[in-house]
DNA sequence: TTAATAGTGTCTGTAAGACAATATTGC
DNA sequence: GCAATATTGTCTTACAGACACTATTAA
């Protein structure tokens, strides 16, 4: 015990004195991209994995640290810039992890972020080490989520690594987000102008239950142009029953 | 190996297959230990550094990853054994901390934890790393959050790395919990008994501010007594006016 | 008795949700 | 006119917070 201490001891002082000579593990930022398409169905970014390991298989875009040159968040907005040519959009990390096995070459520690991204600004590209990269529809299914792409669905046991967990993480947390964070507007904002209907229905989407119009009218109006942060245009408009007020994001 | 198509395309590539090629970061797990002492003021344990960078610092407790021997979640209840030897308590991930610089040596990422725990069980015990371990009051002011040691007090700014900012998110995201959590009885478990108003004494103590105890105590029969999560004793005890009834945490 | 603490009751404002009723468009 | 959608209004229930009031102990 004494001496299993002193090894514990010397290893502590020479991992903290030159970190080089002990084993590191590598880091990955991986992003959850998340949009609406136009049936305001919430979609996410997949890429098939051009190399091992689950070469062929899909998962959320992500890639390694470049330790040194850039810090996680960066790391974080390089691979989403990577993937989807976009830059300054909401990207907020969601969780880290970093269970044994989870990656079966190494020790790899993927620290995870959310991006909402309007659909409209999406210039969807395959990075170096993905060759495809697609648009999947989120469904909920009794089983788990289902993910239809233009001409293959696929399953949560589909995906890489643990990507299955993380996309869960990423909607559970966006589900009670966006209630009191104004998240909604960044899933739209390419959109200058919207009813309530149009808002009510991407909350819909994203809680995966049908809302009330006269209850969530009510807290809109409340929240957010009482508040200030959306104003009404005086604008209208018309699709199939009684003309519908237009509402905008306020200028800031 | 493959043919050079383009320098980002080979670096990913080597990268992916084999990461020990490219400089990885180095990963810590650092804990901050929260506890309540005998006057219900909330306390952190901090470590004075016995190791370059910010050697004689104070700072949370952390450590290396042990790369491939532990998960992410281990080497954090590993850090909060070895400085206090206790094992089973709330510890939950907190935020990753990667900022470029924040470590004058290298790159390391930092996941962060969270533990409350009750201060009966506190063994502290400097780690090998640390040259002593103590535990802080943590006072609010209004240049932010000092630390009263037993014999020394300290500031934000003494602290090493940027745990100033790891430790105020770790007190803001407990605050934001307690409502609609039951961490306060994590920081109080081994109190087998307790009354309405020591749990108001330690929510005002988490939340820094004064609560009033009829609509404290409402809340209190209404979402843990009447939901089963505590029950009443039946038991009384006396200290300066009328007798206080006890409560219990149920049965698991 | 008084001081101190515990516990009860009441009132107001606000928010969520169910749902009825009305308004304005195209057809 | 009718169907569809938007908008307004009403009612109930629940919860937060302020605060008056009562109860029970020690000294």
């Amino acid at each position: 015990m004494k001496q299993r201490r002193s090894n514990e001891k010397e290893k502590d002082f020479l991992k903290s004195y030159d970190a080089s000579k002990f084993e590191r593990p590598s880091v990955t930022a991986d992003v959850v991209i998340l949009t609406l398409d136009e049936s305001d169905e919430l979609c996410i970014l997949l890429i098939k994995r051009g190399e091992h390991p689950f070469r062929g298989s899909w998962a959320i875009p992500g890639g390694f640290l470049h330790a040194g040159e850039e810090s996680i968040d960066e790391a974080a907005a390089r691979e989403l810039r990577t993937e989807t040519n976009i830059d300054d959009v909401y990207l907020k990390q969601l969780y880290t992890f970093g269970s044994l096995g989870r990656d079966p070459r190494t020790t790899v520690i993927s620290v995870a972020y959310t991006a909402l991204v309007p659909k409209s600004r999406l210039d969807i590209r395959p990075g170096d080490d993905a060759s495809d990269a697609k648009l999947f529809r989120i469904k909920y299914d009794v089983n788990g989520i289902l993910f239809f792409g233009e001409d293959v669905t696929i399953s949560e046991e589909d995906l890489a690594f643990d990507h299955s967990e993380i996309i869960r993480m990423a909607i559970t947390r966006l589900r009670n987000r966006i209630d009191y964070e104004d998240d909604a507007f960044n899933l739209l904002r390419d959109r200058e102008e919207f009813t309530i209907s149009e808002l009510k229905r991407i909350h819909e989407t994203i809680k995966n239950r049908s809302l009330d119009l006269p209850n969530f009218r009510k807290a809109f109006l409340r929240d957010y142009v009482a508040t200030g942060k959306v104003t009404d245009t005086g604008k209208t408009v018309i699709s199939k029953g009684k003309p519908a007020r237009l509402y905008a994001l306020a200028e800031r």
